[in-house]
DNA sequence: TTATATTAGTACGATATCGAACTTAATGGA
DNA sequence: TCCATTAAGTTCGATATCGTACTAATATAA
């Protein structure tokens, strides 16, 4: 148990010192993953939809909000539903910023990860998911 | 690619939450970890190296032992055969706290995951060692 | 032997993250 | 309707981590 979970968190670590690397423009892993879901998921989400789905606290994406709004990359607008709430909406440039980074992500892991690990990620990748769910619905 | 590092990242970020709260005396998991890895490792090893194992700079090392000798759970002497370094030592409050810590996170892991779970981690176990070795190497 | 390069550790500033407390707005029950 | 509760964001302080730069000591090469 120990074992894997030590596993686990290496191979986190060393994947997101890698994509830190990878990133343009200095921008923190975790930023690129909000930019990221913002894309898939559309616009429009309050950032407390958005730090639920990122697995982090409102303080938190309250600092990041911060950081990519200076940036550029996101804008913030009050909800005219709901005075409490605000909306968040990728920019121009954040697209652009997105698109430029996956380019640059898939170069750099394409060139580390050879074909026996892309088959064994596709294989473990289910298990992975399982385990995920369920530390995800007994935390 | 992208769904296998998310999974991977999600399962890291759960499982050390988990430790965070089983942890007595709110210590941080990584300072867990230090203490763990002088245990097994034995004693008198110098920052460098343990920073080395831990992967985390030396900056981050000098800063965490800081916080365990002040909680007395490791001492910190000077190398005898080398004036630059310095040698970590567990100790006895040290030692009582792994083993407490111990007997916490093996029971609430255990609450939490199910033989399938296990089944699931030791099945896959040897593919993320696999993964974590060629990563380390390619950093 | 002496000068250069490497290594161990620390100091300092920056930043991502969290928890607690607070403000404001919406919601629900009496 | 009115009060209590819940929800969204922010502010503040704490802390773990990193990169850069520094000091002191060792190792290497000329």
């Amino acid at each position: 148990m120990f074992a894997f979970f030590t596993e686990i968190g290496i191979i986190s670590q060393l994947s997101t010192a890698l994509l830190a690397k990878t990133l343009p423009d200095d921008v923190h892993p975790s930023h690129f993953a909000i930019v990221n879901h913002l894309f898939r998921v559309g616009n429009g989400w309050p950032p407390v939809r958005i730090a639920a789905a990122m697995q982090v606290t409102k303080t938190t994406m309250s600092h990041s909000i911060k950081v990519l709004e200076g940036r550029g990359l996101i804008e913030l607008r009050p909800d005219p539903d709901d005075g409490r709430a605000k909306q968040m909406f990728l920019t121009d440039k954040g697209r652009a910023f997105r698109e430029k980074a996956i380019a640059q992500v898939v170069e750099t892991f394409g060139h580390v990860l050879e074909s026996e690990h892309r088959a064994l990620m596709a294989r473990i990748l289910g298990d992975l998911e399982t385990l995920r769910r369920h530390l995800d619905a007994n935390r």
